[in-house]
DNA sequence: CTGAAAGCGCTTACAG
DNA sequence: CTGAAAGCGCTTACAG
């Protein structure tokens, strides 16, 4: 049958419903599983089902979502994939909105607000039913249209406050004091804190809880001490921090992290400086890889979870869409803090 | 005027043809970049540009889609995004892939061939315009019905060498053979092989460049170092194999791993059991991260260059995408196989 | 139980 | 230079 290589790939519901002598009607609702529903024969059922798995037939999502008005895709927009802790992200977050129904588009924002925003536009043009992003401070032109739109949408990670969004982020602040309290109960006394993007609510939280535990132990921080990098061009901006302090003489005897990606030049400082490593016990930072813990076992850190962010960022999203499906007037944000593992050594 | 508040975020072409008093189809030509060839004077298309701005109107690209019949919208498919090399590949194709005007899908298979079935049947019936994986061994199902229904795809880093399609990957004999080369040269003798996936042909061909270096060098390869690992259980399976070689007393002076997941997993082995870890300069591996290159200085390792082979992923789907829209009777298959960079200690 | 018809929001021949 | 009309492939009232 010649006829059916001819229409490979571009069979339709109207194919099936013509070989069959029935309406597309029919087709359309046997083959989304309303046939019982709508009363259709046992017998005309098995007929479509059967023709259309014949033919091959796959329905166009396009087609139906444009009927519709959803996709069952979400959005996930990130800073840089290359960063571990948003690789884990991503990685939950699309093997869980897989698991439950969702397919996911994703995009890098490079830490570019104009970036973020084309992404933002791009994925609602392209109609996903929401989008989950770690945004920048900069860019709102896109986010105050979501809001504006009452699209639905949930930050991670970096957020803001003084926005009435879904968020879901981790104890920022009691997670930095912690880490920090302890390196002052090992006698630590000029403790320096480093932090990347330090404009973002995220990371000044951090930095919050870090003075907290300071001022709680009686200790007077050291403005000099308190390092805010430009995370786009961390590697040269850390070294040269690291390098005024060392040159000046400035008193320092350990050091928090706001990100685990510093630790490791810290190292390298250490060594090229003839200092002592210590093993990083007089060092704290945010989600240590494994491969860090190998090198300084004595470091303490916080695990950030990423796999119940990914999956609560998921539901939340999921959660959302459905409230507003039912036709809930109002919504109500969901505001998650969840906390982190330490690792005190 | 109320009225533009309720019509918020659902203005389409019908509503500026309406306030403008032209037709749809004018409008269409304008906001499409079609103004001019379609000879719409200057003053119609600022009217149009103008009031499709004071709408705020975005093109609904579903429906868009569903008439020219592309998406421009890219599926990509790995094993695992928390495996940095993955993970670096996304990245790269991401951030390429909107430069060049295409938004990215994404899936994880977690190496399971029904999963990822599932995601190329979605991501096929969401009418992305073209797919790119890294597939598994025994999912063939959906890759047949690709090729059967001459379905835009590219293989990267894990291929099938008897089947004619795209494909980027590696030097994998070459450069395995290369990194064994270089171990021999120092003197090493019973040089192990780990792999994981050995039925992969990438694997593969990986332990076949390290047989060349052996037999080149008159060693005879010992069936007992050649170890194929479960990826799924690498840890455990790792540590079992390494005990087995190291209780059964096989003389082993060297090791070639097929990927850098079991570097960290070998050093702590030797660790735990006295060996010396020699500065890591018996081990060679694949596509190893700066953290290991801290933790044994002297390993030999091969730089995948996931940024050339994503950006030549892009490239070759969306250079094929072009020459069918050009109508081309017969599309030729790229074959690409880039280098590695050697770092040889 | 079943079908004809309208519609989702665009694009694109076709006809002036 | 411009518009009426058909169509992309579905879904869903509406009417029998």
């Amino acid at each position: 049958m010649p006829a059916l290589l001819i229409m490979k790939g571009k069979i339709t519901l109207q194919d099936i419903a013509d070989k069959l002598g029935v309406s597309k009607t029919v087709v359309s609702w046997v083959l989304s599983g309303q046939g019982d529903s709508k009363h259709i024969s046992k017998e005309t059922q098995t007929r479509i089902l059967e023709k259309a798995r014949e033919l091959n037939f796959t329905p166009n999502y396009l087609a139906r979502s444009l009927n519709t008005g959803n996709t069952h895709t979400l959005g996930l927009i990130f800073p840089s994939i290359s960063d571990p802790f948003y690789a884990s992200i991503a990685r939950h977050v699309s093997i869980y909105a897989n698991k439950r129904g969702y397919t996911l588009m994703v995009g890098s924002s490079r830490s570019d607000g104009n970036m973020e925003d084309a992404l933002i536009r791009m994925m609602r043009n392209k109609k996903v039913d929401g989008i989950m992003l770690a945004t920048m401070k900069r860019s709102r032109v896109e986010i105050d249209r979501m809001i504006e739109d009452n699209f639905p949408f949930v930050l991670y990670d970096r957020y803001y406050p003084e926005l009435d969004s879904n968020y879901v982020i981790i104890q920022n602040e009691e997670t930095s004091y912690q880490l920090t309290k302890h390196l002052i109960s090992k006698g630590l006394k000029n403790i320096a804190f480093f932090m990347a993007n330090a404009h973002l609510t995220t990371i000044h939280q951090r930095y919050l809880g870090y003075k907290r535990a300071l001022n709680e132990a009686g200790l007077e921080p050291n403005p000099e001490l308190v390092v805010s990098i430009n995370i786009s061009t961390y590697m040269d901006d850390f070294a040269a921090a690291m390098k005024y302090i060392h040159d000046s003489k400035i008193p320092v005897d350990g050091y928090v992290f706001s990100s685990a990606l510093f630790v490791l030049e810290a190292v390298e400082f250490f060594k090229s400086h003839g200092m002592d490593i210590q093993n990083g016990r007089h060092i704290a930072c945010f989600h240590a890889s494994r491969e860090l813990k190998y090198i300084v076992p004595e470091m303490s850190s916080a695990k950030i979870p990423t796999d119940k962010m990914g999956i609560h960022l998921v539901d939340i999203m999921v959660d959302d869409l459905s409230l507003r499906k039912s036709g809930a007037d109002v919504i109500h944000y969901v505001h998650e803090e969840l906390p982190c593992e330490l690792e005190l050594n």
